[in-house]
DNA sequence: AAGCTTCTCAACCGCTCGCGC
DNA sequence: TGCGCGAGCGGTTGAGAAGCT
């Protein structure tokens, strides 16, 4: 039959805390504690306000040891540090910057530590357009989905995909010890600051594409989610024409593709299923193609749930190019690079 | 100096999850 | 066992401050 019932919303005052509202709340939290009810508080502090509130002014505004002001540079990384791993699970920063609050975490993220990463980066960016990648060489035998993880993280930092999980595991050799460095057993490294820095140049819209990204769905068997979960996969069936791609006008191929909602059941297991799409989708040129290809995409067994068609229509599309299993070459790649894009195409817009 | 725009951040809203009844 | 409440969380809002023209 439930608890007793809850405040009275009705009557509860609203808006800005006056001192005299502060210093009763602090006086009785101080003196008798909050009780373990927060909705039984305010009347006994005196307060006409919801325990709602007055939890959220407590723990934001009144209680002791509460750092307000700047945050300091080891604070920036730190935020930044845990945003790319975690997302945006503020409480979850809070916890590991004593003094700070989960609210004025989520503030200083939105209002400045995000403009300040975006402009380290375009300052970054007006030195070198874009940051280059180091040398890149294809190892078609290492599955490139282990690194997503870390493609994910940084997506995270442009605050555009915060829902991906964690990686539970990663592939040996794949990562260094400290995590900090892409590398595989081929020359192919690049630091997570340079892929910060791609990243931001380009920051995702509300979907992507992906090329050659076929294995993706082996790194997650533990059921957790992967990005593709939350975009949609292409995979480039025909090579010879994908090679195109690596030409500087090379856009203008027509190329044969198998969508994937990239999606697993709930037991974990890969549900995966590739449709084909006829060739003569013209990637390069026209946005549209690339909606059209999503919006007629019908794959039974998978949870459509979370893709947002209309988010589709008035948005960019990130299009990944994956170099490993795509099977494109360095030279090739390089050649799309050159233009400088290189690793993704924001929105198919070549510039 | 006035009016407009942009920024900041405290507070609210709405949702999920866990627990009491 | 299931309903409903409370705590906690992340996203959003809007008033006031600051900056700009």
């Amino acid at each position: 039959m439930g608890r007793a019932p809850c405040c009275d919303k009705e009557n509860a005052k609203k808006g800005p805390w006056s001192t005299e509202e502060d210093s009763k709340l602090k006086d009785y939290i101080e003196k008798y504690g909050t009780g373990g009810n927060w909705i039984a508080l305010p009347q006994k502090a005196g307060l006409k306000r919801c325990g709602k509130s007055c939890r959220l002014r407590w723990l934001n505004y009144l209680r002791p040891n509460i750092k307000h002001g700047d945050f300091t540079d080891e604070e920036d990384k730190i935020i930044c540090s845990l945003f790319a791993s975690i997302g945006s699970r503020w409480s979850i920063i809070a916890a590991q910057l004593p003094g700070r609050t989960d609210n004025d975490i989520k503030n200083y993220w939105n209002t400045k530590l995000k403009k300040k990463l975006m402009a380290m980066t375009m300052t970054s960016q007006s030195q070198r357009k874009p940051p280059p990648l180091p040398p890149f060489h294809h190892t078609p035998s290492i599955s490139f989905s282990s690194l997503y993880k870390d493609y994910t993280t940084y997506y995270t930092t442009t605050g555009s995909f915060t829902a991906f999980e964690p990686m539970s595991s990663v592939q040996p050799g794949v990562l260094n010890n400290d995590n900090t460095t892409l590398a595989t057993n081929s020359s192919f490294s690049h630091t997570p600051e340079s892929l910060v820095s791609y990243m931001q140049y380009h920051p995702a819209k509300e979907n992507f594409l992906m090329f050659g990204s076929g294995e993706l769905s082996c790194s997650f068997s533990d059921g957790s989610s992967s990005q593709i979960s939350y975009g949609r996969e292409i995979k480039q069936e025909n090579i010879s024409n994908f090679q195109g791609l690596g030409a500087s006008n090379g856009y203008e191929d027509n190329l044969k593709f198998m969508l994937s909602h990239g999606c697993t059941n709930t037991g974990g297991e890969d549900v995966n299923q590739w449709t084909e799409k006829p060739s003569g989708y013209n990637l390069g040129k026209n946005l549209d193609h690339v909606k059209k290809l999503i919006s007629s995409s019908s794959i039974n067994g998978c949870n459509d749930n979370f893709i947002d068609e209309n988010k589709t229509e008035d948005s960019h599309v990130l299009l990944l190019l994956n170099p490993l299993t795509a099977g494109v070459t360095s030279e090739r790649f390089d050649g799309v690079r050159a233009k400088g894009e290189g690793f993704w195409i924001d929105g198919f817009d070549i510039v």
